[in-house]
This record gives C-alpha cells, structure tokens and sequence, in this order.
RNA sequence: GCGCCCGUAGCUCAGCUGGAUAGAGCAGCGGACUUCUAAUCCGCAGGUCGAAGGUUCGAAUCCUUCCGGGCGUGCCA
C-alpha cells in the first residue's frame, strides 16, 4: 500500500521537528503558487512553540534534513524561502505513486472506510403532494443525494429518506376544494398535479378572502386526521397521483430513496412524541395550544416551538419531532442530514433543541441549508417547473450534438442529450455552495460551456477517444502494458497527478463540511489541468514509451471524473 | 423591533481549520483545428475583497459596530 505525498513528507518531517506524524500532516499545504514547490511547511504556527523565529526553523529544516531527503526517493530537495519550507518532489517518483495509488484502487480511488459502522440518515427532497416539481425542489433533491452518494462512498451506512409532505392543512383545503368543484375526469387527464394544484390555489385564494373556507379546510384537515373513509381514500389517491409524477423526475435525475417516509408515516408516532415531551416535562399548555418554551428550559434566544394547535390538530412541527425521534430510536445515526431551504432555519433549530432536551444527541443533526429561488411561489402560479427547464436543456443539448462533427450514433442521440441536458442543470446546481439565494436564470441552467457539467463529460469523452485511438492504433490499453509513470515528469503532467492525488481528500471534505461543491470544483480543477496537458501534449503519436505511460495518466484521469460524475449524479459519457 | 443568512472583477462564483503577489468561468478583445472531439485551449484586460475600527508577526478569512440585500419571527409547511 502507496501512503500518500502528504503522509510521506509528514514522515520526513517529524523526527527534525519533534512532533506527531499526524500534527505535521495537517500544517503541510500546497502552495498557492506554483514554482515554489509542490508542497510547502509554513512555519509560523512552530514558532512559538519552538521559540524561535520561523525564517529560522525553515532554513535550520532545511539543512538538518538534508541527509534525510538524499536518502528519500519522494522528496528531491527543501527549499527554506523565508518562513515557509518549500517541498520539491521528484517527479518521476511522485508519478509513480500517484498513479499506483489510483491503479490499485481501480474504479474506486477515492473511496475509503473511515465511515464503516456509522449509519447517516439524509432527509432530502421532500415534495409536497399535489403540487408540480418546480426547480426549487431541485435544489433539495440533488444535493441531498450526492451527500447520499459522497457518504457512500466514505464507507457510511446511508439512509435516504424523502420526508413527502403528504400531510397537514393544505391538505385540508385540497379536499375542501375538492368536495365544493372537484372534476373526477379531470385526475384521468393530462396534468391531474398541476389540475389539483389549481384546486388548492383556488381553495386558498378563497380563504383569504372568506373565512369560512379557512374554516372548512381545518375542519376537512380534522377529518383526514380523524381517519374520515372518504378524506382517506381522497388523501390516497391524491398521493398516488403524485408519487407517479415524482418518480418520473426521480428516474431522470437517477435519484433513489431508501425509504419514503412521508409526514404521514408519523401520524401514529406523534402520540410518542407528545408523551415523551410530557414525561420530560418540556411542553405545556399556552392559549389553548401546547407549546415548548425554550427558554424555560435553559436554551435563550429562541422563539417557542408549537407542537399541537388550540383545536387539538397537530403541526409540520410536531410530525417532524416525531420523525426526529423515530430516526434516533431507529437507527441511532451518527449523523442526521436535513437538507431543507433556509428559510425553515428557525423551525429546525427548534427541532433539534426540543430533541435536545428530550435526551436525544441533538449535536448529531445538521441542517443543510440553500438559499431560494428567488421570484417563485407556488400559489402566485409563478413557479418554474423542473420539466420545462429539464426539457429545454435536452433540446437544446440534441441540437449541439447534431452540430458539425456528429460524433454519437443515431440510436444513441437521444440518451446521450438527455444525459448531457441533465447534466448541465444538476450541475449548475451543485457547483456553487447552496447558502445563497439564486436569481432563476434559464441561460445559466442550459448552458455547456466553460464551468458546467457538460465541460466535464465532454473532457470525459475525449479521454474515452484517446484510449480507443491507442487501442485501434497500437492495441495498447491501460493496465495491460509495461508502461513507467516515471516519465511523466512535465509541469502539465505533474498538475494533473497533482490534482488525482487530491481527490480523496476532496470527497472527505465535501462530507465533513457537507457540501457537495467541494467535489464539483476539483473535477473543474482536474479537468482544467487535463485539458491544458491535452492541448499541450499528445498521447497516440507520442514515442511509445511515453505513450504507454500517458496512457495510463489518461485512464486515471477518466476514472476519477467518471466516479466524481458519479457521486454527483451526472452520467460520464462515452460519446458526446 | 428582534434573530439568522448573504455582500470578493461588468455578471455568476472559488478562496479549506487566518499564511507567500486574491483565483476561475461567462461577457469583452486578440490568438490556436492537414495531428487523440474547438462543448476545447492560450493570451490581454478587468478587484480600495460592502465600510470603519480591533485582534495578530500576518486578515477576504476571526471579533465589534455600521451600511445594503434576503429570509424568519405562536396556532402554514
């Protein structure tokens, strides 16, 4: 087993410094500019605890291990440049083992264990019922599952839950409305969501004007919740017609769940919920409703938390508790992931400080929150639907591909325009950090040029050509030859490896911080760095000594952008 | 009012737990296809990192205040 630039250079180090391998590991950094060195030991943190100035450990480093690095095949020289130690690395040997760490973990450089035996509960997606999939439910629902797919691949044990708003009032006014102009046949037809969205719209316009309709959908809410055959079997079908519709996005996004655990799956845990809080003595009756006031509990600054209305109906709040309950008495999760819009930032600290003070290790959820899209509401009618932006992308991708050079075959064009359409859109999405607020702007989410999920399937399938065109031409394929990474000892060369070794660290980061943009970006960054070499360098008509070697490059390169695509939910393509 | 989030190039964003001269893409200008896919690459231009203080050997990054924008703030989700 190859230990990695970063753990051999901390090995190096350690002994001069006197300080743990694993304390070394983290002061060392890649220097932000190039030339200096491919790793570099600032020495400022050491100063104070070796009480000496930090140009002087730097060059003090530099010569007492000097006989160390003669005798080390990583490292070729150390450089004291003021107060950092700069790290040159032979290139020959760092390509080496580089490219032997990737080749021995095949398909799956990237991935490790250090997850194994944690299970990681990941709340994401989360339409509501009877309304259509616009793309601020996008944002959700593919960030949820790459952090599904990241842990993954960290060796977790991964529960992916899509907590449907299949409960609540609104489904109060659903079958108010319903009941006063429902259309039978109109479920039968093309759009029966968007038919029953218009009916909740309606129903809710009306309320706010006339407060008998208000009326009508609590009471109706009651019924549902009372168990009412009629409201249930209404409610159901309403789901059904739904869940229909969602998984037809589901498939074409590649997103699976492993459980779908609406709020109605915790209709009959709710009673738990309150009796626990009871128990603990943590809720209490206020104007008729009960409520959780926080700041009798010892936790300041927040608002109090209500768990049942005046007229004994229950809330998203108290569902939510109960789904939080049920997932720590379930399956004890080292992690519980809600990916949910900013906006319920306050409900989820509420959440977690309630299951905090029912005994539960409220340090152990997260919120993952993403700004909203901005100019869309669902009852102004405004939204943008997902299907139209997901449609326009396809199209617009089968139109490029008809360009010019038509490089995919005819019964292949289709599928391949899908994936790159798709591709485009999830990532634009998963690009940036989800914090902030995003301005829709069709422009940006079908565009395939420059940083976008097409750029790096394009790169992916020129990489696919280069190992076919080797093959053809000289029936060389990677692995297969006596090649010797050592040659590839180019400025463009030692960037890409540069890069390929970075990738684990990268998939590490994007789970601890969760954020899949971390992955995003260093595929940006691998890809950039290939595509320099690529223009720079040629493989097929290289001598055939530096070929074989390059061609393993190649297929290294491919490998982590195809598994990267991967954990993104962006297919690699072959063709495009 | 109070709370939370955001503010980096014309636009969209990176910048890891503070570290060397703040980086990309898009848009603009100029180049590169008889050679492995030009959905690409190379170059030029473009920034008082919202403002002011503070901590530090060192601040886009940490603290305080202010300004601008967004969201939230007891019977919606």
């Amino acid at each position: 087993m190859h230990e990695s630039t970063r753990d051999s250079i901390a090995r190096l180090l350690a002994p001069a410094l006197g300080l743990p391998e694993s304390e070394v590991t983290e002061l060392v950094e890649l220097p932000r500019e190039r030339g200096r060195g491919d790793y570099a030991l600032p020495c400022f943190p050491l100063a104070r605890r070796l009480r000496k100035p930090p140009q002087a450990i730097a060059a003090e480093l530099a010569e007492s291990l000097a006989p160390a690095v003669a005798a080390d095949p990583l490292v070729a020289r150390l450089e004291a440049s003021g107060p950092y130690l700069n790290i040159h690395l032979d290139p020959a040997t760092f390509a080496r083992r580089v490219l032997a760490r990737v080749a021995q973990a095949g398909e799956r450089f990237g991935e490790s264990e250090r997850g194994a035996g944690q299970r990681v509960v990941i709340d994401f997606s989360s339409p509501n019922i009877a309304k259509r999939f616009h793309i601020g439910h996008l944002r959700s629902t593919v960030i949820g599952a790459a952090l599904v797919r990241i842990h993954r691949a960290l060796g977790y044990e991964v529960i992916g839950v899509n907590h449907l708003g299949d409960w609540g009032t609104q489904f109060g006014h659903l079958i108010s409305a319903w009941e006063l102009w429902g259309e039978p046949e109109r479920l039968e037809g093309e759009d029966p969501i968007g038919y029953l969205q218009q009916l909740y719209v309606r129903h809710n316009k009306a309320a706010k004007e006339d407060p008998s309709y208000a009326d009508r959908a609590r009471a109706a809410f009651r019924r549902l919740e009372e168990g009412d055959p009629e409201a249930r079997a209404l409610w159901s079908r309403m789901r059904e017609i739904s869940l229909a519709e969602f998984d037809r996005i589901y498939r074409l996004l590649g997103v699976e769940f492993d459980e779908i655990a609406g709020e109605s799956f915790y209709e009959d845990k709710m009673a738990h919920a309150l009796a626990l809080c009871e128990q603990r003595g943590i809720a209490r009756e206020s104007e008729g409703a009960l409520i959780i006031d926080f700041a009798e509990h010892g936790v300041e600054g927040l608002q109090p938390m209500l768990l049942r209305r005046s007229d004994g109906a229950t809330l998203y709040a108290t569902r939510d508790l109960a789904a939080g309950i049920y997932r720590f008495e379930t399956y004890d999760p080292a992690k519980i992931i809600y990916v949910i819009g900013a906006p319920q930032r306050l409900h989820l600290q509420q959440l977690f400080a309630a299951l905090g003070l029912l005994g539960f290790p409220a340090e152990r959820c997260h919120h993952v929150a993403f700004g909203h899209v901005l100019g869309m509401s669902t009852r102004e009618g405004t939204a943008i639907l997902l299907d139209e932006v997901l449609g326009r992308a396809i199209e617009l991708a089968e139109q490029r591909i008809r360009e010019g050079d038509v490089r995919v075959p005819e019964d292949r064009i289709e599928e391949t325009a899908r994936a790159v359409g798709v591709g485009a859109v999830v990532f634009a999405d998963l690009r940036h950090r989800p914090i902030k607020d995003i301005a829709f702007d069709w422009d940006r989410l079908v565009r395939f040029e420059g940083e976008t999920g097409p750029y790096l399937q394009y790169t992916h399938a020129r990489l696919r050509a280069i190992l076919d065109r080797v093959a053809e031409e000289h029936g060389e394929r990677p692995g297969e030859t006596e090649a010797d990474p050592g040659r590839l000892v180019t400025d463009e060369e030692r960037a890409v490896l540069m890069h390929l070794e970075q990738y684990p660290r990268a998939i590490e980061r994007a789970a601890r911080e969760l954020e899949p943009s971390v992955v995003s970006a260093h595929l940006l960054d691998l890809a950039a760095a290939f595509s320099t070499f690529y223009h720079k360098h040629h493989v097929k008509n290289a001598p055939p000594e530096l070929r074989r070697a390059r061609l393993e490059l190649v297929e290294a390169v491919r490998r982590v952008l195809a598994h990267g695509l991967g954990l993104l939910g962006i297919e690699a393509l072959e063709r495009m």
